[in-house]
DNA sequence: TACATTTTGTTATATCATAACGTTTAATGC
DNA sequence: GCATTAAACGTTATGATATAACAAAATGTA
């Protein structure tokens, strides 16, 4: 819930993550198969959201750089999992730190060193639902993108 | 700051916003010109974001295509001066429907007919705010576009 | 095994956006 | 007014992001 700290033992997370999307496609019937589970992997070796592009580049080169094609439809499968979650003002994708349950997330994103923080803050998902119901309007969806400074790129008081 | 209705008179929308907008830049010494007036009354033309490629194919085609250069460069203008915003999960653009002020507003889309109201909730700002604040996270910028349906495409009760 | 379904591989193409550079237009100082 | 400078525009090229379509392979199921 908090922003990721500079130097976390980072092996932590991706286990962590690894293994809880292991287990809930285990528990849901889903298959996350190899090419999934890579893509996956490689969204976790860092919190800075990568863009599709990028995850190609960092995909295990077996002799033949795969099509995008590969990467979207894998990541297609992740976000409709749970697995993960697209930025869409970066166009970057990131894993989802907590998939054990559908949520409405909304991201904390550093201008300067790129992390992004998934954040569940219920104030925001209410008074969006506040707004859109004084104007009538059902909400579906909601994109929530926070830019600006983290707290370990801010200067230390 | 509530959704538009099916039938409003909207020509009044367009002149008020280009009235607004021509003040501004007067105001402000910005250069309202011939190419960046056209697409802002492009964008005026209804509710519904556009995007830049359908702003393009809307320019009036004096025998030749301008390039698509041409269109960003007028949507990074208008931006610029608080006459137009982007909505990221869309990738489209539309007139800011209140240019008299700096503001940070957020949008409803609708899924259903397209059209797009923008808000200025202080709640949602606030929010986000502490949201942030929680987190040790200083704000820039924040992206807020909620998707559902519309009060006029809901189901009559 | 046979069949249906899902996933993957592959090619091609659509869509969105910017770099770079030369020309034109407009603002500024004299 | 006229030279100087800055801003805007036209144009070409290219980069970045994303999807359509179809065949082949793998998987689930009867």
């Amino acid at each position: 819930m908090s922003f990721p700290a500079p130097r976390h033992n980072h092996r932590h997370c991706i286990q962590k993550a690894m293994n809880t999307a292991e287990e809930k496609s285990k528990a849901c019937g889903l298959r996350l198969t190899e090419i999934r589970r890579r893509v996956l992997e490689i969204l976790w070796q860092s919190h800075i959201p990568l863009g599709a592009y990028e995850i190609l580049d960092l995909l295990p080169d077996d002799g033949r750089r795969p099509a995008p094609m590969v990467v979207y439809r894998a990541l297609d499968f992740l976000m409709e999992a749970g697995l993960a979650h697209k930025l869409s003002s970066r166009n970057a994708f990131i894993g989802c730190s907590d998939p054990s349950h559908d949520h409405e997330a909304q991201f904390l994103i550093c201008d300067e060193c790129g992390t992004a923080a998934e954040v569940e803050a219920k104030p925001i998902a209410k008074a969006v639902e506040a707004t859109a119901a004084s104007a009538g309007f059902q909400v579906h969806q909601h994109v929530v993108e926070i830019s600006g400074i983290c707290p370990n790129c801010l200067p230390q008081t």
